[in-house]
DNA sequence: ATGAGTCCTTGATGTGTGTCAAGCAAGCAT
DNA sequence: ATGCTTGCTTGACACACATCAAGGACTCAT
């Protein structure tokens, strides 16, 4: 057991491992590395083979694919905490299905997939966690893809924006933008351009006050009535 | 246990239950129930709490959600021998997120939840192959994701036709649509108009003859080269 | 200081797709 | 037959957003 404690103790406060045994956690523990990515940094590409799976321990990172004209869209942004790429190795035989690279510097855990199957294998309790993980996730892309085909930029900028602050916040909000603004116009899939004029015309409505990267949404009740269904 | 040997071997077949013990299974059958749908009828609607998930038997069915203006969006189509809703009882507390409802006469299979949830809870392999559905399921939602936000109209036109035919047919093939086109258009999330201008272009570069429902893929190999990436 | 490289903004222009409106063909009830 | 409904097509038009092009503010290396 060589894992540093601390990354022992993010590790074990993970909805994912929360249920395992002291035995079976020792084991993961023993099969998990961490590893430090520099800016734009690439930790898996696309059809590389899938033999592990990840938790950010800090910094951000990208999930993006390629399109045939070679533009990227990032599929999703990954905060400290989560885990990614472990809806992968379930389907055990193929690879990777998107790319992975640091945004800022990151530290990640890289989860060895055998030995997190075996240990599925065995606990019932930590399968149901994983699944309840897995559909929250479809979930949520569910909701992306209502989102990508019902509505337009602005919608899809404001529900951006509001995933960042608490729902029942009503005084205005600050919000400091960890990520450049292009990642952010790939993510909610509009260009830079776009993003940069829809943030132009909230500001214009008074909905939000902008300088750099610091945003302020002036009033989130009414922004969460753009958005709300 | 009083369900139809016919519906019992459709059970068995699917991937989710074959790896039950025989215990579980007859378990699983005696709190199961068919049920008849007519066209248009509703299954369950969307927020009705989440009981049952589902087998179809026979016909189509249609998963939707409506937006705020009323117009619907159809996020899939079900076609005889999937189970959905299955994702959704996992998550236990909250009710069912979207429409489903018959698009022609159809035949499903309720499965009760809780009988599920607790053969779970005792079957770590049954979990494992849950968690691979589940897991297959996130992979087609990404792609989804990935066509809506990287492609066209035609882009998602194309690759939904070619959903139909194997993917190594090199001569022409003919499909029959089995359910009418506005459908179609909403599940790839363009409009009634806009999939009928985009038939007829695909018509006039002569990649495809239209006859009413019957669509003739004449080049598949030349079809797939517009949507592989 | 100077130049190069990001990141972002702004304007001009083009285009894909939605919207509105009309019409045709087929099926079905009266 | 007549009218009604449903599914589909077609044209005219509008608009959201992409694309192209240019320039400003900032950081960093030299």
């Amino acid at each position: 057991m060589f894992l540093e404690k601390r990354f022992q103790d993010i590790l074990r406060k993970n909805t994912l491992f929360e249920g395992l045994s002291e035995g079976d956690f020792k084991d993961l523990v023993s099969h998990t590395k961490p590893r430090q990515l520099k800016v734009d940094e690439v930790l898996f590409r696309k059809q590389q083979s899938a033999t592990h799976f990840f938790l950010l321990a800090g910094g951000r990172i990208k999930l993006s694919i390629l399109s045939i004209e070679g533009s990227e869209k990032v599929v999703d942004i990954i905060n400290p905490g989560r885990t990614f790429a472990e809806a992968i190795i379930l389907n055990g035989v193929s690879g990777y299905p998107l790319n992975a690279i640091a945004l800022s510097e990151a530290e990640v855990l890289c989860i060895n997939a055998d030995v997190f199957m075996s240990i599925l294998n065995s606990s019932p309790k930590t399968c149901i966690k994983v699944m309840a993980c897995l559909s929250m996730r479809l979930h949520m892309l569910m909701t992306e893809i209502d989102r990508l085909s019902l509505h337009n930029a602005t919608y899809r900028l404001v529900s951006y924006l509001l995933e960042n602050v608490s729902s029942d916040e009503i005084e205005a909000v600050e919000i400091k933008l960890s990520i450049p603004k292009h990642v952010i116009a790939s993510r909610i899939s509009v260009t830079p351009e776009t993003l940069s004029r829809t943030l132009k015309q909230l500001c214009k409505g008074n909905l939000l006050e902008m300088h750099d990267r610091h945003i302020t949404l002036i009033n989130p009740a009414k922004l969460r009535s753009l958005v709300d269904i």
